[in-house]
DNA sequence: GCAAGGTTTGCAACATTATAACATTTGCAG
DNA sequence: CTGCAAATGTTATAATGTTGCAAACCTTGC
């Protein structure tokens, strides 16, 4: 399996998303679940960019396309992709990006520049652990982690000099 | 400083709000910030328990107590409450909960339970740590973590049981 | 093939959460 | 008192997410 750029930098975008959706397509088949067009299109379109999309932008995307879309066609996609592990939510953003580690069973943390909106998704079994232990301590039995951290990118930091 | 109680078990609550409001009364003086009527109900009526509160449920205290109340008077309380360190928003939930470390410069991470509601605000400076690492071996400048973990709490894991 | 049953989609309406814009009032300093 | 900034009232609207039901669509067993 090919590794992941850096969404800050300059890369071969196309091959993220075009990675995504093989890999998408692969899980879908080995558990059995439908990549219908309308779910494959929403996972394509969320892959634009390493930015977060809001729900109601892939609408606006998908209505552009000529696709009868409303709403609830695209929450059920996400529901879907979400419960397959191929997008995650970002809780603070109220939007929603490809996952990189799609079918590794992980907690993501997402490290999200305010300069720039990219995100990237990191898996960090260390902080992972600390946190459960921590939760642990307190007897309570952690069933799902939000770990989101807002701040600047490389790209972005260095631009601050320059203002 | 008289220590917080476990907001799962049955205890003093009154305590704890004479408690939140005296703090965020001596911390809004120090600060030469006004905490007005209408914020200082905001700030009560948000500790009137340990669930989170959504910004109508306030609103709808507040205008089922007579006051002349409209969206932006809840959030422009709640915002100023953010600020000065005296409640926190919680992402995963769109809710409001009091802080339990007013003052103290901290970054919560919050225990949500799915069954009763409660929160629980940690300040485990090592979990803190480790997130920053990670992000700055990233070369990332962290600036804020949102850190909300949802599961059960001691009292509702032992309910699941009788179930 | 084809009927039955479950899954997915279309569609309309609605619910919830949050903000914008502007007028008015209030508290405070000079 | 006067003038200014901060705070609040008021109306409207934006942004995000859900419910309910009917139609279309697989799939599976016959
Ligand atoms: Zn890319
Ligand atoms: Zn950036
Ligand atoms: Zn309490
Ligand atoms: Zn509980």
């Amino acid at each position: 399996m090919p590794s992941r750029a850096l969404p800050y930098r300059p890369h071969n975008h196309d091959a993220c998303v075009s990675q995504a959706l093989a890999e998408a397509r692969a899980i879908c088949q080995q558990q059995n679940a439908r990549l219908t067009p309308t779910r494959e299109r929403v996972l394509e379109l969320i892959w634009q960019s390493h930015k977060p999309l809001g729900a109601y932008d892939v609408l606006a995307k998908l209505t552009s396309e000529g696709h009868n879309a409303a709403p609830p066609t695209v929450y059920r996609a996400l529901d879907f992709l979400q419960q397959y592990g191929l997008v995650h939510r970002i809780a603070s953003l109220n939007a929603f990006t490809g996952c990189t580690h799609a079918g590794e069973h992980h907690t993501g943390m997402f490290l999200i520049c305010r300069a720039c909106g990219n995100v990237l998704e990191l898996m960090e079994s260390s902080v992972t652990t600390a946190i459960e232990n921590a939760a642990r301590a307190e007897a309570f039995q952690p069933e799902a982690i939000t770990l989101e951290v807002a701040g600047l990118c490389p790209g972005c930091q260095a631009n601050q000099h320059h203002e």
